[in-house]
Formats: C-alpha cells, structure tokens, sequence
DNA sequence: AAATTTTACGAAAACGTTTTCTCCGATTTT
DNA sequence: AAAATCGGAGAAAACGTTTTCGTAAAATTT
C-alpha cells in the first residue's frame, strides 16, 4: 500500500502541492529546476497519480468504451485489436463490454455508460436490438457514438461499414457463374441492417440472372447453434434442395459444412458455398472455403479514429461521417 | 449534457445531499417514504452516479484489467469471454490491454496499472518477458493479481493453468503410437512457462519410447509469421525430414498445414501433426486436425473467479491458490 | 413528568487532483 | 526613484461522492 499521492510527494520536496501539480504537468509557472526535482523525486518514489482524482477534476476518462455482441468471433476479435491500436496510440483505456447478442445487455450496459465513465463509445449492434431508444440517452449526455458493421438503419449517426449490398450481390453473382441456379441464404435477425442490405444484394443478384426469388430459401437463423444445424439440415436434405448457399455469417457456413458432412453432402460438387468470413484456415477446410472477408482490423482502427476526432472535436459543426470500407471476394474450392 | 448530480437531485428534493445519497445506498437511516420519493426522482431525471468521485472517495474502481499477448486469438477470445462473464455477474467493468508479445509494453501496462485504476489484474506473460520485476510494483500496492496460462515459473503467485506437461506428453506418445519415429516440436519462446512444461512432456514421451531426442527438432519460432513459415519448411525440405509434428501452439499448426500445401507434403501419410489448439474448424480442415485442446473458457472463468475472492478477501490469510485444469485430447486425421 | 432511546435527517470533512487567483520579491520600464 | 511587469510559487476552491458526526423531534422507558 504505498499510495504516493501530491501531499506526500509535497512535503518530501517542500514545496505546496499545487506546484507540484504543476511541475508534473510541466506548466510555464514552475522553474526549469523546481521540475527537474519535482520529476526525480516522483520517480524515486514510484508516483503514480490517482487517475479518479484526476478525472473527476478534470471531466476526462481517457477511456473508450466497445460494446459488441460477441469476442470468439474473428470479426470482432480483429476489430477490436484495430480498436485497441489506435486508443493505445493515443494514450486511451478501453473497457470491452459483451452483450452476448442480448438487447437487455446491451441496454443496460449503455445505461451505465451514461455516468461518465467514458469519453466515448464504439459499438455494434446486437441481433434483436429494434430500437435504438436506448442510445439517445447517450447521444443526449453529449459523449460520442460510433457504430461499426451493424448500425442502425434509420438513426443519423456516425458509422463504420462495409459495402455489405454489394458484398452480397457479387457473392450470389459468384454463385450463379459458377451454375447455381437455386440460391439458399443464411442470414441472422432480419433486424440487423448488415442482414438487410446483404440479402437485398442477394436478391437483386437473383433478379439481375432471372432466377426466381423463393422466401423459403432465405433462412433467418437463430442463436442457438443446435437449432440453427437443424435449421440448415433440413433445408438441405429436401428432395428439391438448394444447389448454392450464400452464408451472410462466418459460423453459419461452419454449420453448413458440418450438416454436409454429416448428410454426405458433397461441396462443391452437390453445394456450392460462399460465406462473409474473417477464418484464417478459410484456405485449409476441405474444401477450401470461398468467402467475402471485410477489413475486421481497418474497420476497427477507422472506427476509433473517427471516434477520436469527435472526442478532439477535429470533425466540424455537425457532420456525421459514414465511413464505407470495401470487402474482399476470394474464390476458393467450395464454389468451384 | 445532463449531468445530473445529486446536489441537482437534493434541490429538486428539497433535502440535503447527504440523505439523498444515502436513500440511493438504501441506508438504513433514512425512511421508506423518503428512499422511495428519492428513487423515483432519480429514474425521472435520469440520475447516474459519476463513477470517478464514488471510486475516489471509496477506494475502489469496481474494474479489473486483463493483460494479454493477443487478442485475435482462438484461447484468449475464449478466455476473456470468460473473465467477463464472472466480471459482468458481479457488476465488473473490464478494461483489456494488449502487449503484442512485447515486453516493454507488458511493463508500460503494469507501470499504468499501480495508479489504483483497477481492483486486480488478470495477466497472461507475453513471449519475451524474462524478469518479473515489473510486476513487483504492482503486488507491492496491494492489487490482487491472477496468472493464466502462461505464468512466470518462479514467482510464488496464483496462478490458472492446464495440465501442459501431461498434455505435451500424451500429444508426443500419441504421435508415437501412430508410428513417428522422428518427431519435430514447435515451440513458442523458451521463455515461457508452458513452452517449458510442453517441451518437457515431449521430451519425456520420447526417453520413454527410447526415440532419441534432436535439439534440432525443438524449433523456437518468432513473432513473425513469415519467418516462422521459413523455419517450418526449412524443417520439413530437408532430406531427413521428421514424420511427426507436435505444435505447442495453433498458430504453428496453421502455418505447418500452409508449409505442406506448398511443397506437397502429405498429411498423415508423410507426416503426422498434432496441435495445442482451439480451433472451431479443427475438424473441418483438410485433413481434420488433432488437437489438445485447452478449457480456454473455464481457464478465464477460473481465473476471474479467483480473483475475486481476492478482492474479497474470501482467500484466507497468504494462501496461494494454483488451479490446474485438464486439457482434452482429440484424435484426428491429421495423426491417423 | 423526566430521562432515555430511536428515528430521520443535515453539516461538513474527506478522497487526490487541477486550476484560478493571489502574492511577493526581483527585474524592467517610465 | 516610482511605477509597472514578470517569474515563481502558494492558498484555496472545485470536481461529485461517501461517511462520520451531530442534532432536533418523536417515541419509548423509567
């Protein structure tokens, strides 16, 4: 318990504590020398200031918060280490907050974010978030808010996305070229606009190629693993079964992979697959998996940028930036 | 810019601050009419405490921190799921710092870390550490601090880990059972704690099977990935090449796949692998991949566990827990 | 009825900073 | 020589809580 604090570190140097603050902060009101002491004796003493003190005093955190869905996902453990890059660069703690796609989670956790705990917050929504009344709250304390991949469709806030329409109309596109012509997709809650705009992709794709759009074969998954194997086992095991499947969602083509094998589907032979995925092994399944793989790093970085000069109030008046960031389409084995 | 406070909320009362802050802590001193008045005035303006005053006049930050190598990692993303599980259960915040596997900013953390910003720390070493001299600062001040995974062999501190030794063993004798006689491991820094133990069990394994051991076929990689895919197949180019693989850590597992890949190596036919690894797709790659694989999830949950109960004070006198839990076994193709 | 206890609340100190304001002696300007 | 400026430092208020202590009035006990 050694709990140096200014008073203690005062009365070793003689000298009142306000200077001492001072001479730490190097302000122009202390002398060259006086600093000099102030900072060997500091050093000697192991000070470390109490950052409470410090932040009540001075209104400031230095801290960000990232409110995601889940961790053990390769998206989000990429994004927040773009995250953690840059918050570190600029001197910044950053308290990670899991709302385990839960929109009471993530309620509440906003809720507690409110006291000032924070000089901003980055975040992506949760699958069954509906409404983003819970963010205005928030947005009314004044700390800034940046979403990242799955924003909210209506709210005028400032984002972080990928080109998720397109994405998804040259996944399907992929799909068609390579002899697909019935077109299942796999997506999370419709609610989430990364669903929305990915599916509208999909079926403008159908539409452009003149494939009929069938409502069954666009499978709102759900959160449950087990359930969601079910889900795509029985899709694929019909007798007029899909010949393609666009995976919206890393763990769902997984899923698909693991009913394939089970039901002795043959990919890409019998299924041709194609899936929104960050997985470094995408190249080492068998077969090699096909995916469209957003910049999860660069999204991250450019999201706590942009939420760095909002707090450094660098972005002017009343802009709302909307950062659009490209995904990449790589062919591999399983839509051969 | 609410900012609403309690002086703002004993106005709007017309009662002094202090009742009001001790009818929101449900003190008994104040009566039941008064704390429910008081409580509805708060959720009507909204009313959050401002955390930095309440942990400087308490002493207490209710925030742990965890101090990890990586974060785009399949273990620690199942580990710090399951730190936050525990820390959210008990009202936590977490903040999460990075150390790249980079010494001096595993000790930059710490440093930070002894200004009392945090209630305990959770750490897992970082491949070049070789002193903990940092971390003494930091157990002087009285903050409670858990180990996992990768601990400092030395020091007398609580500790998380997995049966690493018994693990490197069982991984070696299993490859020896599939027929290895010449087995290479891959290692991470000699440094750490669980390269030594792994090792050692591998070493183990092979004096009981009268293999006789190679110092050449320990190979300590780097931090970079592409000198560590040189290394690998310098390794397997060679005309003695070993028929056996023990990966300490997944990473080099991966790396190994891509290295076979590229100069036709068959997998197991021509050599059998074995991985540390909690891959999710381990079985779906080609050839699917035996792995040990480690209760990333509980080892968080253990760990944060522990550590509260030092927080608490619930760990009687200067007992010095060391949890051990066992990591599985799983045979694949890729030692068939 | 007097003495004691209980109930319900308020005043004020404390936590450790930061920052504004004041002050004093020395130097420079009028 | 008097006035103004300046460099260096200290006193004290402020940030928003929590908590100790004090104290009236009411309730209870003697």
């Amino acid at each position: 318990m050694s709990s140096i604090n200014l008073k203690r570190l005062s009365e070793e140097l003689g000298l009142s504590i306000s200077s001492v603050s001072k001479a730490l902060r190097d302000s122009y009101e202390i002398s060259a020398e006086t600093k000099k002491r102030v900072l060997a004796m500091a050093e000697k003493l192991n000070y470390q200031p109490n950052p409470f003190a410090s932040s009540l005093r001075r209104k400031k955190s230095i801290t960000i918060a990232v409110v995601i869905p889940e961790i053990a996902n390769n998206f989000f453990a990429l994004a927040i280490d773009g995250i953690q890059m840059v918050a570190q660069q600029k001197g910044y703690h950053v308290l990670t907050y899991l709302t385990h796609e839960n929109f009471t989670n993530e309620e509440s956790t906003i809720r507690h974010l409110q006291g000032g705990r924070v000089d901003g917050v980055l975040i992506s929504l949760c699958r069954d978030t509906d409404s983003i009344k819970h963010l205005t709250g928030l947005h009314d304390t004044g700390i800034p808010l940046v979403f990242f991949d799955r924003v909210p469709e209506i709210m005028d806030c400032p984002t972080v996305t990928t080109d998720d329409y397109d994405s998804g109309f040259k996944a399907t596109e992929h799909l068609i070229k390579a002899g697909c012509k019935k077109i299942a997709c796999l997506s999370l809650s419709s609610l989430l606009s990364i669903t929305h705009k990915r599916v509208s992709g999909y079926q403008d794709a159908l539409k452009k190629y003149k494939l009929k759009e069938d409502p069954k074969l666009i499978i709102e998954c759900t959160n449950d693993n087990a359930s969601n194997l079910q889900l795509i086992k029985k899709l694929l095991s019909k007798k007029d079964r899909p010949d393609g499947v666009f995976s919206t969602v890393e763990k769902l083509a997984i899923s698909t992979y693991y009913v394939c094998n089970e039901i002795k589907l043959k990919i890409p032979q019998q299924l041709k697959i194609i899936s929104f995925s960050n997985l470094r092994t995408a190249s080492l399944l068998a077969p090699s998996l096909s995916t469209i793989t957003q910049p999860a790093f660069e999204i991250g970085k450019e999201s706590a940028s942009l939420l760095f000069r909002m707090i450094e109030k660098k972005t002017f008046g009343n802009r709302i930036d909307k950062i659009v960031l490209k995904s990449s389409l790589i062919e591999r084995n399983s839509s051969k």
